[in-house]
DNA sequence: GACTAAAAATAACACTGTTATTATTTCGCC
DNA sequence: GGCGAAATAATAACAGTGTTATTTTTAGTC
C-alpha cells in the first residue's frame, strides 16, 4: 500500500516537505549540495523516507523542473494582453527574463544539466514545451494581424526563445560583462528581433 | 621535482595521453563516465598518476575547457573574410554552429555547468572571451561601414552571440523539434538579427 | 489488547574524489 | 655497472555519494 492510501494527508504533506527542502538545498548550495543523505537530515528522517515517497533521486528532481516551468508558465501567464501584439511579444521577453534571474537554480534546472544524471522525463519535457506555447501564440497573433511576415510561426517563436534563453544563460554563467545591466542588454536584444521580424514596409 | 623537469618528453605525452582519454571518456558517456577511477583504468595506471600530473579533477576539466575555446576559435578565424561584412557576421553564426554541433561534449562543458562542482579558473574565462572577440570585430566592422547603426558594438555582438548560443543549446538539449534541420533554423534567425541591425535605409 | 501491514531505521554495497603510507623505478654520479 | 637520492607509482584507506536488504517500529482494524 502506497503512503498516499495510508494517511493521504500526511504523505502529501511530507512529500510537500521534501520537495521543499529539496529546492532549498539546491538553491542555497548548488546541485552538490542536493545530496539524498543531505536532503534526509534535513527533513528529519532517514534516507528511506525519501524512496518511499519518491522512486529515486531522479524522480524528486523530475518534479522541481516541472515545478520550474509551472512558474515559468504562470509568470509568463501574468503578462497582460496588449492591443498592439508586437510589445506583447516584447512584454513576454521581459517576463521570462524576470522570471528566470527570480529563480535561477531552477532555470539552471531547467535548461542545463547542472545534475549529473539527470535527464528530464518524457512527461517532464511535455510539460516544458506547455510554457512555449504562450509565446507560440503571441508570434501567431503578430502574423494573423500583418506585423510580421507570414512564415512558420514556430520557427520564428524559436529564433525568440533562442535569443532569451541565449542571453540569460550566459547572463547566468557569467560570460557577460555585469557593466550593463542584463536587463538593458536584453531590452536591446528584443528591438533588433522585432525590426528584423517586422514587415519591410510597416514604421 | 614536478614530473616535467626529471623526463620532460614522457611527462608531456602522459599529460596528453590523460586529457585525450579523458575527453573521449567525456564523449562516451557524458560528464558521470569521467570519474578519476575510469580514466585512470584508461591509461593503464593508478589513480595517483592523474594526481601527479593535474592538481585535481578540476585541473583536468579546466584543460579541457580551454581546448573547447581553441577549437572554437580556431574554427571561427578559418572563416575567410568577405567584401560584405555583413555576410561576413552571418558566415561566422554559421561556423559558431557547425563548431558546437561537432563537438557537443565540449560545448556542454563550455557552456553548462555539467560536471558537478567543476567552475572554470579566472584564466580559462579569460581564455573564453578570446573567442568572443573575433565576433566583436566583426560586427565593429559593420558599424564602421555604416551598415548598422552606431551603438555600442559589444552589445550587438551580444545579442548575435546570445542568439546563436540560445538556440544551439535549445537544440542540444532536446528542446526544439527535430522536423527542420538545426542549420535551416539558425539561417532564419540570423536573417533576422541581420534585418532587424541594419540601418532603416539600407535594402 | 492482539494481529496485520505499512513505514522507518540500521547497516551495508558499490561507487565517487582524494590522500597518507609504502614500494618501486629512474636519474646523476662515480 | 653500481650506489644514493629523488621522483614516481601502487595499495589501501577516508569520507562522501545513491540505493537497497534486513530488521525494527509504528499505525489501523477487529
Amino acid at each position: 500500500m502506497s503512503p498516499a492510501k495510508a494517511r493521504p494527508e500526511a504523505a502529501t504533506q511530507t512529500r510537500r516537505n521534501i520537495l521543499d527542502q529539496a529546492s532549498a538545498l539546491l538553491a542555497e548550495g548548488g546541485p552538490d549540495a542536493l545530496s539524498m543523505r543531505k536532503l534526509s537530515k534535513r527533513i528529519g528522517a532517514s534516507t528511506i523516507v525519501l524512496y518511499t515517497h519518491f522512486r529515486d533521486k531522479q524522480a524528486i528532481l523530475d518534479e522541481l523542473y516541472i515545478e520550474g516551468f509551472e512558474r515559468l508558465q504562470r509568470d509568463l501567464s501574468a503578462v497582460p494582453e496588449d492591443d498592439d501584439p508586437m510589445e506583447r511579444v516584447m512584454a513576454l521577453g521581459r517576463a521570462y527574463r524576470r522570471s528566470a534571474v527570480a529563480n535561477p537554480t531552477y532555470y539552471q534546472l531547467m535548461f542545463s544539466r547542472c545534475v549529473p544524471g539527470f535527464d528530464p522525463s518524457p512527461d517532464s519535457r511535455r510539460a516544458s514545451r506547455q510554457a512555449f506555447t504562450i509565446l507560440l501564440a503571441a508570434v501567431r497573433r503578430c502574423i494573423d494581424e500583418g506585423h510580421v511576415p507570414p512564415a512558420d510561426p514556430a520557427e520564428t517563436a524559436h529564433t525568440l526563445w533562442g535569443t532569451l534563453h541565449g542571453l540569460i544563460s550566459l547572463e547566468l554563467f557569467g560570460y557577460l560583462p555585469p557593466t550593463a545591466s542584463g536587463e538593458a542588454r536584453l531590452e536591446r536584444a528584443i528591438e533588433i528581433l522585432r525590426d528584423g521580424m517586422r514587415h519591410p514596409n510597416e514604421t
